[in-house]
DNA sequence: CAATAGGGCTAGGGTTCC
DNA sequence: TGGAACCCTAGCCCTATT
């Protein structure tokens, strides 16, 4: 039995997201054979690209249900809050910065540098695109919109992206 | 809150050893579903069989290692008590008979009844096969045999099978 | 035989209970 | 306090469908 789980890294993750908005969902053996994305997903297969993102999906749309009463046992989490220590929504507390763009960064991750690194710019474009009260809309709004569209997550415990 | 906790019985125990003998340690589902197995295991999943075997695991793989003075906590061992009537262990006051084999039969405990119950005939024999100083090996050399062979326990507090 | 969707299974970490 | 029983889920495999 030589056969581990190889768990999906950062960059991996990175690189099927960009590649299902680049390809949509769907689309692993494209994604695959895309140069873009090739050299992150060498050892993946278009079945573990399609499983991954199934589990992607599952832990996002998850979050809104079956809220279990399990207060607090995202050891993850930690957004910088202010005194309530005990912010158990799971959404958006996203710090909201003053400048021309709002990051969201929780580790200093590579592969997301702009250069080739995956873009979200793409979703998340369309998704203001089309939402027509953009000037009102959320974060939320945003995301459940993209999420309906991907259908699947955009979110992510640990992503690092820019918006706009 | 509503959920007692089962425990492992020794015909449940019995029939797991079973099945990982005869299918393999993995092969959770496999055992649940022979019918020379279901009928130990009605109110156990796969899940539960994998949960319990690694217990057993650990168990017996930690005893070899760290001899914090764990003076004597063998409790299955007392080889011929006799006359002792506090024979609490519930282990093998082996009787050994002297016909061709030795029984090691802790509990009277059906599903050994050699015709289809389970047999570690085999993974003794493979043992014992292996072995090359077969005369001078006893019992600890043939249970770490068997242990690497299946990556796990075969003593066990409460075992009962054939030797040959 | 090629690709994808969906269900099923296991391993391992985590949690709960005693 | 530690261990046994149980839960959660990422990763992988299997099958059906096209």
């Amino acid at each position: 039995m030589g056969n581990q789980k190889q768990k999906w890294t950062a960059e991996e993750e990175e690189a099927l997201l960009a590649g299902v908005a680049k390809h949509g969902p769907g689309k692993w053996k494209n994604i695959l054979k895309d140069p873009e994305f090739a050299p992150f997903l060498t050892h993946r297969s278009n079945i573990d690209l399609k499983d991954k993102w199934r589990n992607l999906s599952v832990s996002t749309t998850q979050q809104g249900s079956k809220d279990k009463s399990r207060a607090l046992k995202l050891k993850t989490i930690t957004p910088a809050p202010l005194s309530n220590t005990l912010n158990s929504a799971p959404a958006a507390s996203l710090p909201r910065n003053a400048s021309s763009g709002t990051v969201i960064d929780d580790l200093p991750n590579s592969a997301s540098d702009g250069k080739n690194g995956p873009r979200f710019n793409a979703m998340i474009f369309e998704a203001l695109s089309t939402i027509k009260d953009t000037n009102g809309s959320d974060i939320g709004t945003i995301v459940n919109f993209i999420e309906v569209r991907w259908k699947s997550p955009c979110s992510l415990q640990h992503r690092s992206f820019y918006f706009i």
